[in-house]
DNA sequence: CTCATTTCAGTTGCACTGAAATAA
DNA sequence: CTTATTTCAGTGAAACTGAAATGA
């Protein structure tokens, strides 16, 4: 019965949809030796500079607990560096490191693969317009 | 920054809109004294009528696991009966209580309302678009 | 023998909370 | 004093796994 209720609803489409998105992504990432959190990080960390985690957290859309924990295994994997900010010394200054630019670079790849295989059946026009409605949801 | 990375990437707008869909509905059916899984399960009950645990699960598409217990929680609420199958001795019979059909009732039309309320920055035009280029996305 | 069904205990990744320590 | 930052331990829902018991 591909015609339940629940495949007829919107929100449960929808969730389907995310999930493949989400399993392909993690996928992906875990053979390019990455999880999701680790991705988000070291982009927000492209995008900032070096900064707190705190302001790592809000752009990468990270709680901070979960914002530790990222840069304890990107430093333990030599990604970036995690030292005490002089001029406030709550925080800690969290910094790419050249391997880390590298891998990011690679994830980036990755990450831009995925997009085009979910999409993949889906014109250019009809990506935008997805896209587009996708935000009007959101 | 309001264009992140994440923020321009399909696969996350995907999981936003997808997260807002989920939390509407959680909220909406807690608040009708019920869960995702409540839902799901008597909504498969209602498509299939009397029907195994394996049937349900397959119908509802929830683990064998997440049925014995949500069967557990529906039957101690009165909203189904849980029987041995006298065919088949390794079965229970779930069947729907005429209390059980109220509340699916009841139900049905929480989730219509939440998907209203998810699509309703839509015309009803870009609805059916944006639900048919989903289908070919999930 | 095998396969299917159910139950139970446990696991995993994700998102989050509360409390403490430190310092602005 | 209050607020901000970081760390740690723990919580909770969702989805799943493995193993055992029962029986087709």
């Amino acid at each position: 019965m591909t015609n339940s209720r629940l495949e007829r609803l919107p929100s449960w489409q929808l969730a389907q949809a995310s999930a493949r998105a989400h399993g392909l992504l993690g996928e992906r990432l875990a053979a390019a030796g990455a999880r999701r959190y680790h991705y988000r990080l070291l982009a927000a960390l492209d995008e900032l500079g070096p900064a707190s985690q705190a302001a790592l957290g809000k752009q990468a859309v990270l709680d901070r607990s979960d914002v530790a924990e990222t840069v304890d295994e990107l430093a333990a994997a030599g990604y970036v560096t995690r030292s005490p900010d002089p001029d406030d010394r709550r925080r800690n200054v969290i910094a790419l490191t050249a391997s880390g630019a590298a891998h990011l670079e690679h994830l980036d790849a990755v990450v831009a693969a995925v997009q085009d295989e979910l999409l993949r059946d889906l014109s250019s026009r009809e990506r935008a317009t997805f896209v587009r409605l996708l935000r009007r949801i959101g």
